[in-house]
DNA sequence: AACTATTTATAAGA
DNA sequence: TTCTTATAAATAGTT
């Protein structure tokens, strides 16, 4: 989306990754909210800007550390079998 | 964007919960592999499907619980100075 | 932060 | 879940 196709590149200096990441943060944000709202699902999203600042979204039907539990308890068997990662 | 507009609401059956949620998983984790990169900055993304299947992506520069850590070691105070909660 | 031309994501349907 | 296509939405470049 944009006036051009950009390249999937990590850009050079960091005004322009503070930039760019201040746009798609938002957006990312947003397409994160809608999943778990229309699909009733839960999310952990967390960003750590270019300069250091954590954002975080969670849906609150678990926690945050419920979910990684989850994640955590699955043997390397299970994952493969179970998650995509 | 589709066909047409839709109503941001929890959809009403699981198959179509289901649906939506295979569609859009795959755009919410494109979008934040793009941010990672382009922005060079940290991610943990992790969702559960509709039906308790999770799925992990996170950028290999720092683990998974080293993010975390981060987050958690910030007082009250300072995640709502630092931080877009 | 705001403006738009343009690219991209996705709703509906198959 | 995957493909197709019309359309809504995100965003690149710029101010």
């Amino acid at each position: 989306m944009g006036r051009k196709k950009i390249k999937l590149n990590r850009l050079e200096s960091l005004k322009e990754r503070s930039s760019k990441y201040s746009k798609r943060k938002k957006g990312l944000f947003k397409k994160a909210e809608e999943v778990a709202m229309l699909c009733d699902c839960e999310i952990i999203l967390i960003v750590v800007s270019p300069t250091d600042k954590p954002t975080i979204f969670h849906t609150r039907s678990k926690s945050f550390s419920k979910i990684y539990e989850r994640y955590c308890m699955l043997s390397l068997q299970e994952r493969e079998e179970r998650c995509d990662l």
